[in-house]
DNA sequence: GCGGTTCGTGTAAGCGATTGCGGCATCGCG
DNA sequence: CGCGATGCCGCAATCGCTTACACGAACCGC
């Protein structure tokens, strides 16, 4: 049927041995014998088996990204970074979709990287400590994205100083009431580093956050709309409105429009994750490097797993810009009271 | 080390083969043997190990997804609908990412699949038949997306009737200076179908497409924006333009607001996808099914993967569907003559 | 009570690579 | 010229599972 190593083997004169050296560019192989091997493989059309490679290698060659989605920007992009990177190196990806770990119990993953791949990458598993820890005890190669865990390497933005960024940007325009669209009520770290970073700077500015000014929109576009419906609906609605997401924040900017609210003119929006679609929404927002957070992450493993150099250092702090656009202007009301003071 | 087969063997007092047997479900064993070994395999923990049950079966579990990107919404949203499916059959997703094949002639894919996988599904290769027609070769189980070819399972949208009714939404408007937003100057047949239902509807309509109204977008949005740019800059601009995507639109629409022009109100725009965020920028677009396209993609390839009944038919031709919005409004000028009229 | 099924299980031959070990030339050096 | 080092290469064990085949026991109908 499918030709093996042997047929390889037998037409160049030499034993299996000689050839998988030689395909695979081990020393102790003369340069002749090496390129005659590689010509017949040419000819003969050869591939190695990957599964009897593995079976005696024990290597796979594999590597497997736990992601809660795939089909949300931040994650497609993260997926993106790390899959240019794998293929540099010749890495194959596995990818799983686990869904998003407060809803779906299913954890699918776990047992099945066993024997499957050589290491992992972990998007964003957000308040899942009992489900990472299985994973690690695994013993496999891992690598962080937007979780910090000790011990294990790992890549993030400043989610505290992403927050305040936002915020202050917010504050500094004059706004005082300034509402938040966070993630769920039963908070990532991720999440609550944003939320902190928010009301630093809202305490650091004299003002006091209003528990009744926050609203959750689990991350989607159609949460963050109602989570704007529901800040709108306040007696005492914000004049800004911090998004921890670029898609809560499209979401938001939907429901003003459907209130007939300009955002920046009336109400600024500011948010975080630097999405594509930002500047075409005029949406001001904290710029994470995404597709590189991936690159790093997919790059500090190969290192581990191909036990190169492990030079860097195990927990990556990529950095954050904020990007202001018009849905961030100077507050009409404000404008009036610096004129007045 | 890692516990083997032979260990629950040992453990259980049965041979290997039986292990196995009981193990993957397989008949003639005695129900209170499985029981028993699945007991035992359970207390030690035991996994099997894939590469050995590959070499030994043949069979990989695994399934390879070909996509020219993954961080773009047609094409995450087409590789999660393919992930749902393949998670219920407990089958690997294997994901290549392989570029833009106009402008990549890296083709990583081919060799590597063979003996990697059980399947494959191609997505959207434009233009590409040479490297299709390498895979096919292979001889595994295939599935197309949004490419026909004979003989290969596919689904696809009918892509002409999908511009005809885009273009002809606009005309229903009044507009009659109607531009085309196209992907690239060598057009994938998929690309040529929806250039033709714009035609099409224009001539049905005893209008002639004018050739100084297209302009290419190559699909993205800094595509889209420039190639917008351009028709403006034309001395009879359109009225309204057909964009072949809606990332492409999107870009428009930004073109559009940089010269300080109305989408909608001053030049309308429709274009083909219904992606996600449509909606929010209020563009009118015909809505493709894209997770449901992966789904059933994914569906046709594991019949034919597991032999399945081979039910369906080869080519699935799945709906769209003209979502209006706020993109396309009755021309000012229209209003006029039929006044006037 | 006997040949033929059916059922449950074990034996062992693969699957196709990788790799430790050992052997044979050849080479370098004194 | 002798002897250890070195360079190439082959032998064969191994990786852990699947599965064709064989085998014994129980069961069937006549």
């Amino acid at each position: 049927m499918s030709i093996t190593i042997r047929d390889v083997a037998q037409a160049a004169g030499v034993s299996t041995a000689t050839v998988s050296r030689a395909l695979r560019g081990l020393p102790h192989v003369d340069p002749e014998t090496r390129e005659r091997v590689r010509r017949v493989a040419a000819e003969l059309d050869y591939v190695v088996s990957p599964s009897a490679s593995r079976l005696a290698s024990g290597r796979t060659g594999t590597v497997a990204v736990i992601t809660p989605f795939i089909d949300r920007w931040f994650f497609s992009t993260v997926l993106s970074g790390i899959s240019d990177v794998l293929q540099e190196s010749d890495v194959d990806l596995l990818v799983y979709e686990v869904g998003d770990p407060a809803t779906s119990p299913g954890l699918p993953a776990e047992r099945r990287l066993r024997g499957r791949v050589d290491g992992v990458i972990v998007v964003t598993l957000p308040t899942d400590a009992p489900r990472i820890a299985d994973m690690l005890e695994i013993g496999l190669p891992t690598s962080f994205i937007g979780v910090r865990w000790p011990g294990v390497p790992s890549v993030c933005i400043d989610d505290a100083a992403a927050g305040r960024m936002a915020t202050q940007h917010l504050i500094n325009l004059g706004h005082e009431r300034i509402g938040i669209i966070s993630g769920r009520p039963q908070a990532s770290t991720s999440q609550a580093s944003r939320a902190l970073g928010y009301v630093t700077a809202m305490e650091g500015a004299g003002l006091t956050p209003d528990p009744t000014l926050e609203a959750y929109g689990y991350f989607t576009v159609a949460g963050g709309e109602s989570a704007m419906t529901s800040l709108l609906s306040q007696p005492n609605p914000p004049t800004a409105v911090f998004a921890m997401s670029d898609d809560m924040a499209f979401g938001a900017i939907r429901a003003l429009q459907r209130h007939g609210i300009r955002p920046g003119a009336d109400i600024a929006i500011a948010s975080i994750d630097g999405h594509e679609l930002a500047e075409l929404l005029d949406l001001t927002t904290v710029g994470q490097p995404v597709a590189q957070m991936g690159r790093v992450a997919a790059d500090a493993l190969l290192a581990r797993m191909l036990g190169r150099d492990v030079s860097g250092p195990d927990e990556v702090t990529v950095p954050t810009t904020l990007v202001v656009r018009g849905s961030t202007v100077r507050p009409s009301g404000a404008v009036d009271s610096s004129l007045l003071g």
